[in-house]
DNA sequence: AACGTCCGCAACCGCATGGTT
DNA sequence: CAACCATGCGGTTGCGGACGT
């Protein structure tokens, strides 16, 4: 069955919202409430499409819309349902009162998915790179992630370049590499046992005595999520459509002899990262 | 100071779902 | 029951400011 464009797209203005534009908006929905939005433009003498107008006041116009940076404890409360809900931003925006999804989508993408995703015989290691060998402001300049992944999209079209989302390839692993003199065991040969975080190789001994690895000195993050597991949820459609795993489940992470992890959400949240959340089939 | 690059965010796009005709 | 409509949702894109060289 043919799909009918949400709106009339000719004639309508695109891009940013001007101050008149939500001016008039926000006293339109004031007045007539929400809904209806489709008909909502022309009525309330916008050149705009309706869900341009939907997705302006749910993301911005609203009145109950918390402003400001989101509190760490806030990123605790969306990493913890991330971990069981997975991409599901509407659900955990709903336990997050005065943020929207978009926000807190954007958020993760932005910051919270840069958890490295390691690689060490097919297990992963799950952590945040801004703590990581990181000293002062975060290094900006040089080719980074963003510039990778284009690099690699280009290469490798579509699928590549959202593999390389999947896999945290906005994040900063990279970043985490030291501007001036790389770490003295980056340039060295990985041996089996040492740990690849981004293009950083850390020595075995830093840490395989530990399993909450604090590289940089602040702990976030040292879940192991098993590689077995790891490929198969990102690599067939079904588990993508499977309802998560709770995060007890990960318990038994040890098929490939990676460490015990002591913090089994995450490694849920490993195996959630890379496999998007379809709302097919779900509850 | 100029330039190049990256990051964060707002907004767009396409698809799914549920309701109505 | 099929076609259509309205809305919701998640992924993706592109702009502009910030920052490093």
């Amino acid at each position: 069955m043919g799909r009918a464009p949400c709106c009339e797209k000719v004639g309508l203005k695109k891009g940013r919202w001007t101050a008149e534009e939500d001016e008039i908006l926000s006293n339109y929905i004031k007045e007539n409430g929400e809904g209806s939005w489709r008909s909502l433009p022309k009525k309330a003498g916008l050149l705009r499409c309706g869900k341009s107008c939907r997705l302006r006041w749910i993301n911005y116009l609203r009145t109950d819309l918390k402003r400001g940076n989101i509190s760490s404890s806030e990123e605790e409360t969306i990493i913890t349902l991330h971990s069981s809900l997975g991409n599901r931003w509407s659900l955990i925006a709903a336990h997050l009162p005065g943020r929207t999804d978009n926000e807190i989508k954007n958020h993760w993408n932005s910051h919270l998915s840069r958890r490295i995703h390691c690689f060490r015989r097919g297990a992963f290691l799950i952590m945040d790179p801004g703590k990581i060998l990181s000293v002062g402001r975060r290094r900006r300049g040089g080719k980074t992630s963003r510039s990778m992944m284009k690099t690699a999209a280009a290469g490798g079209g579509p699928a590549a370049k959202a593999r390389q989302r999947e896999i945290g390839g906005d994040g900063g692993a990279i970043k985490t590499k030291p501007a001036a003199s790389p770490p003295p065991h980056q340039s060295q040969s990985a041996g089996e046992e040492d740990l690849l975080v981004g293009e950083v190789m850390l020595p075995s001994e830093l840490w395989e005595a530990n399993d909450d690895i604090d590289i940089g000195g602040e702990l976030f993050c040292s879940s192991w999520a098993s590689g077995d597991e790891f490929m198969s949820s990102r690599s067939t459609s079904e588990a993508r459509e499977t309802e998560p795993t709770p995060a007890t489940s990960g318990e038994t992470d040890s098929a490939m002899g990676a460490p015990r992890n002591p913090s089994i959400a995450h490694a849920a949240a490993a195996q959630r990262l890379t496999g998007r959340w379809r709302r097919t089939g779900r509850p």
